[in-house]
DNA sequence: CGCCTTGTTGCATACGATTGCAACAGACGA
DNA sequence: TCGTCTGTTGCAATCGTATGCAACAAGGCG
């Protein structure tokens, strides 16, 4: 039968319980000293009223807010969602929350974006797969404001960053690929203006290179589908195709797969061997079964949160960089000496 | 060269300018009493000064936060990464701003997460394929706090809700799975325990309860991949078994034409329809083809985004139920009178 | 029994803003 | 010239909570 929506406040539980209002404050601090009684009668009368701290006076006062701010596009990209999915739990757990902004490819959407969070006076801020321009860092720099790059790197040593080992990745891939037989080896990359797409593809490279090859070509598919598309039919418009291709995210290589079997009516990996990168749930699926390297998505946000919190609360100013290991994870999408025919016995 | 991350306040900027606090709150707020050459006064000092107003503070005043909190659960349904992609996008074009949290199945859960929502003085809620229990509403009813359903319904009819025409959906299919010349139809439903899921499937029984038919089968999927192929098996199973599935959501139907292509050798449709709800992105990708009914997610959440803002600002509470309209998208994996076999000439 | 220590509590102020109210200035008509 | 009205501005109180400081009580010790 409550008609009004009531705000009820320290100072109502403080009138109930007959103590003073700081003395509810304290009884909600944790480590503020309060006796037992009083933490008793306070605790009682808070919850006849079913009072709880507003906790955005509480952020006014001491500066925080318990809310971090996350930054991500691609959002079609499943990684993105595992991830925010893992973050937010990890980040709940520690008593945090997630304000999450979307940012567009375009930097000037980014700067506008990273201004609203500082408006909100968030304890740290999270990039998930948006480059950072260094005006936009210094902006958080002077604000005092934590922040982790998760899943790309930047152009300068400012803040710490979480990613995989995508140089070490890339090369894997190309050494599995060779070890496969094959020897026309293309790659549809992620885009180049990200550091991840730039180190997976550097990897490539340099694994091939350790063998004295180099790849067939190399195309920018912008983390887009249908870009990645499209290169996929280029690659094989070529008189040369490519034996195989390497893709720069899963999310391409699905799409490199389907312009390959269902436009051009070819086989993988028969005819053609797919690698994708990420491994997001979708990859192990049947209809795409694809061969791919693993990032450690858990362990990845894991570390991110464990860089904040300390930033935040312990007030370290390392920028840390983690490169966690990735894994390949074999599948049906790509021939190899165990699974595949042996391309040199038809 | 800052050393200090050293916070600008508005008292900051009226010494700087020569005014009053109040002067300089004014002229950041719209609509407030100032003349032309004092804003121009301040805003030149707080350009100058970098200060921006401290949107905390401000909602410990106003009362107004200007975060709405999102409840969400099933993130690995492309469906609710859409979603939330337009949703954050929708309300930051008006200055809202989101607070995400992720719920369970269990409510238990969601209780807690309602409560900190509660704590965070959002505006406003909006659940997301999350069932709301009647403690819970009643909680933000007396908080004062809007709320509205995303493609889910409620128990009672205290709250707004925006959902398909689930009802019809369900009805559409079974109606073109019939014409289709299908005769032994099943249903793999949606979580019965959701309003979706029992619309969905009291729809496709009214269709065929029309045509003098029945469903064969109907077993709860529970909106779990795995559960629903293996729905799918034990459908296969029967000595009559179905020549049509309808599958409560297109993530479950992916997971569905997994076990019948890859785990049984059966074709789709050849062998057996299949049709979704939903139409993700996925759905359109050639390795599913999906049939499937398309929810409008667009119009969907610009819906969601009226009805709160208007309860928001205008203070209406009433709680409309909005059904928008879920056409039948026509792909390859079920067969029609047009593009299939048809399945009397073998 | 008196003194000092330790642990609790209330008072008062602060945090960074908004806003009602009164004071004031200038414009205008009479 | 005076009174009035309109439009700006500053003062001061307020939002809901945290916290330094002084006051106080209880307890241990000599």
């Amino acid at each position: 039968m409550t008609d009004q929506p009531v705000r009820v406040t320290a100072m109502d539980v403080a009138r109930l319980a007959g103590v003073s209002q700081s003395a509810v404050s304290r009884v909600f601090t944790p480590g503020a000293p309060v006796s037992r009684r009083m933490a008793e009668k306070v605790r009682a009368a808070a919850e006849q009223l079913g009072y709880r701290p507003n906790v955005l006076a509480r952020a006014v006062i001491t500066g925080r807010s318990r809310m971090i701010g996350l930054v991500v596009a691609h959002l079609e990209n499943q990684f993105y969602p595992v991830a925010i999915e893992h973050l937010s739990r990890a980040l709940q757990a520690r008593g945090y929350h997630i304000l999450v902004f979307l940012a567009g490819t375009d930097s000037g959407r980014t700067a506008e974006v990273v201004q609203e969070l500082l408006d909100y006076q968030v304890d740290g801020i999270v990039f998930a797969s948006v480059a950072l321009t260094s005006d936009i860092a210094s902006r958080c720099e002077s604000a005092g404001i934590p922040v982790v790059l998760f899943n790309r790197g930047q152009e300068g040593e400012a803040h710490a960053e979480v990613t995989s080992d995508n140089l070490e990745g890339g090369r894997i891939v190309a050494r599995f690929l060779l070890a496969g037989g094959h020897r026309r080896i293309a790659h549809v990359a992620g885009w180049q203006g990200s550091s991840t797409g730039r180190d997976r593809a550097e990897g490539f490279r340099r694994g091939l290179a350790e063998a004295g090859q180099e790849p067939l070509a190399v195309i920018d598919g912008f983390y887009d589908r249908d870009e990645a598309a499209r290169a996929a039919h280029r690659l094989m418009d070529r008189p040369d195709p490519p034996d195989a291709i390497f893709v720069g995210n899963d999310y391409m290589a699905f799409g490199v797969m389907d312009a390959l079997r269902f436009e051009r009516g070819l086989r993988v990996p028969e005819d053609v061997s797919v690698v994708g990168f990420d491994d997001v749930p979708l990859a192990a699926w049947p209809a795409y079964d694809l061969t791919t390297i693993r990032q450690p998505v858990e362990a990845m946000v894991d570390a991110t949160v464990d860089v904040l919190i300390r930033q935040i609360e312990e007030g370290a100013r390392e920028a840390v960089r983690l490169r966690l290991p990735a894994p390949l994870v074999l599948r049906g999408s790509a021939r190899s000496r165990r699974n595949g025919p042996d391309p040199t016995c038809p």
